[in-house]
DNA sequence: CTGAAAGCGCTAACAG
DNA sequence: CTGTTAGCGCTTTCAG
């Protein structure tokens, strides 16, 4: 019952397939397949009618179906917790940009900061075979569970976060320069009694962050007070809960460098339900460069982190590891700036 | 030169296979196959004996030679604007969680407001074939670039905005109820002159809004003044510029709306700028309820929208869409709520 | 410059 | 319950 007239010639599936197009003009598959991809050696005549046909017949190459012969799929994993984090919404806009640049698509995996289910995301994207993957490993990873993924024969770039004791290539912002410059702003404005809020141990650069943090402190002669350091997941509720906390002590600090905005903005409505104001009562300043960091009020002055170049320089990193496997790991820590706005002031202008 | 001992065998890429398992058990890939997907077809023994090996060998499946078997690959295309736009990050994250739920990868691709890229963007997509595109249609596009895709064979569902004339799924907000909510809350509050601010001609979600709120104004007797409508992308460049211009009129509205909330922080600003402040000197709600709306001074009145639902939504309805492709279109409309926050006053208590 | 043939890793009939 | 066989759509020697 089936049509069988003079409709276009179709494969199995009726899809256009190299078979198809090599039978309507008489060819090999062999011959369309090199065509299609202008190999020098095919005739310009043969080239040029083989590209016609397959606009005539309307084909779509099937990159899967070349991956399985060529074991390169042209996709690229991108692991990371939670695209609605401002950071990595703007690493992943900057990967995606770049890899199709390059003619390749993201596969997106995300892990919920869950150990587990970062496990059980690995494995999925591993299936599907990337020809490379990006991470920004959840809290608390261990070198094992990315070691694994190599191991497989799939290169792995961490990207803003990187686990200890794995010599893989790492592109992220330079947190010991951020936390530097946060310090270094909040004692040139005289403050002296500087807490940071905010900074979980399973992620490194909240670890870095935290450790320059305390060295640029001693480093200036400047006593850390341990009841000023406050953990926590980055999040605008630890920052509203540490700067509570931070304000009941007999003696609180005057200003507070955030492990990022979104603790940094937490913080700062913290201080507000104190009937307190940033920049005026207190100093606060964040790490990242959140979209949220203009829009409050005051303005946050912040450590701003290249996302996009991050992004971009990640995706570039992890392409030339998949060309060259067996070249030496690189590092990239792009410099961070400091963004001078409204939510510090001067030691003097603060009633301490 | 190549080691040639005990090494457990291997195939020619040096990756593990049906074959290998089957070879190391000596039975066949087709019972290999079977067991691993736990067909009820195979003896308990063998099935937990090819469990067994393959972990054994470290077998990874290989879902790119299935997919070309099968003709199902598996993975979900998604093409947005900007994974950075809070509200498309939102959706995203929902979409990829309920993909992975259900076994499935996302397959990103991004499109930048352009229609060519998006048009490339598209193209690339479909190499990959992915049993399904979830698609926010980037401002402009015509239906049949879409329709183009379900020719093709791919069932395509729209997410938060619609290209008319294209009787394909669509999931999102309910645009209209958002704007009589927003127009409500203020002609509640006793306000009268009503301006809006945003809304871009060639995206359904902003056009919706727009022709909701005129005639929620009309239902309710109050003119509309076509001075106070203020078109523009969603962007805060475009409200800081609108409450510029609104400003600058010798009659201005005593409230806005803003076309989402980008726009309406932008408003705010704009207001700040004039030494003026929302909830005091004017009125203004967004729509969307993005993470800013509740960071600024004062926090933003907006109109959410359930980001989360509709992208957890839009992926079922793709999903079930892949199993059933002749199943009648089907149109998803979530509402909204209203979320009174500090943006807004009583006409009363507002400097005419 | 073009064709024939083999095979990537998997699944689906169909026999046994 | 298990094995045989035949491909999915592409690329790649290797001959001609």
């Amino acid at each position: 019952m089936g049509s069988s007239v003079q409709e276009p010639a179709r494969g199995a599936r009726g899809r256009v397939t190299l078979q198809i197009i090599a039978d309507a003009l008489g060819v090999s598959t062999a011959t369309v397949s090199l065509a299609l991809r202008n190999a020098p050696v095919v005739a310009e005549a043969t080239r040029l009618r083989v590209h016609q046909a397959a606009r005539d017949l309307g084909y779509t190459y099937n990159r899967g179906a070349a991956a399985l012969r060529t074991a390169r799929s042209d996709m690229l994993a991108v692991a990371l917790s939670d695209v609605a984090l401002p950071d990595h919404a703007a690493i992943l806009g900057a990967v995606e940009d770049t890899a199709r640049a390059a003619g390749r698509t993201i596969l997106l995996g995300t892990t919920a900061e869950d150990l587990v289910r970062q496990e059980q995301v690995l494995a999925m994207l591993r299936e599907f075979r990337p020809d490379g993957l990006l991470i920004a490993p959840a809290a608390g990873t261990k070198a094992a569970a990315l070691y694994h993924l190599v191991a497989a024969g799939i290169p792995v770039v961490q990207v803003a976060r990187e686990v200890d004791g794995l010599a893989f290539d790492y592109v992220g912002s330079d947190e010991t320069l951020a936390a530097c410059l946060a310090v270094e702003h909040l004692l040139a404005l005289g403050h002296r009694r500087i807490g940071m809020i905010g900074g979980a141990e399973g992620v490194s650069s909240h670890r870095d962050r935290r450790r320059a943090f305390c060295e640029a402190l001693q480093r200036a002669g400047v006593p850390v007070d341990c009841g000023w350091l406050l953990d926590g997941y980055g999040s605008r509720e630890t920052g509203i809960a540490g700067m509570g906390r931070l304000l009941a002590l007999k003696e609180a600090p005057t200003a507070v460098v955030c492990v990022d905005d979104l603790t940094a903005i937490g913080a700062m409505i913290g201080l507000a339900r104190a009937d307190l104001r940033p920049g005026r009562d207190l100093s606060v300043v964040g790490c990242g460069d959140a979209p949220e960091a203009v829009a409050f009020e005051p303005q946050l002055s912040t450590v701003r982190a290249h996302h996009a170049a991050i992004g971009r320089r990640a995706a570039e990193v992890l392409m030339r590891r998949i060309a060259e496997p067996e070249a030496p790991p690189e590092r990239h820590v792009i410099p961070p700036e400091l963004v001078v706005r409204a939510s510090c002031a001067r030691l003097e202008r603060i009633a301490a």
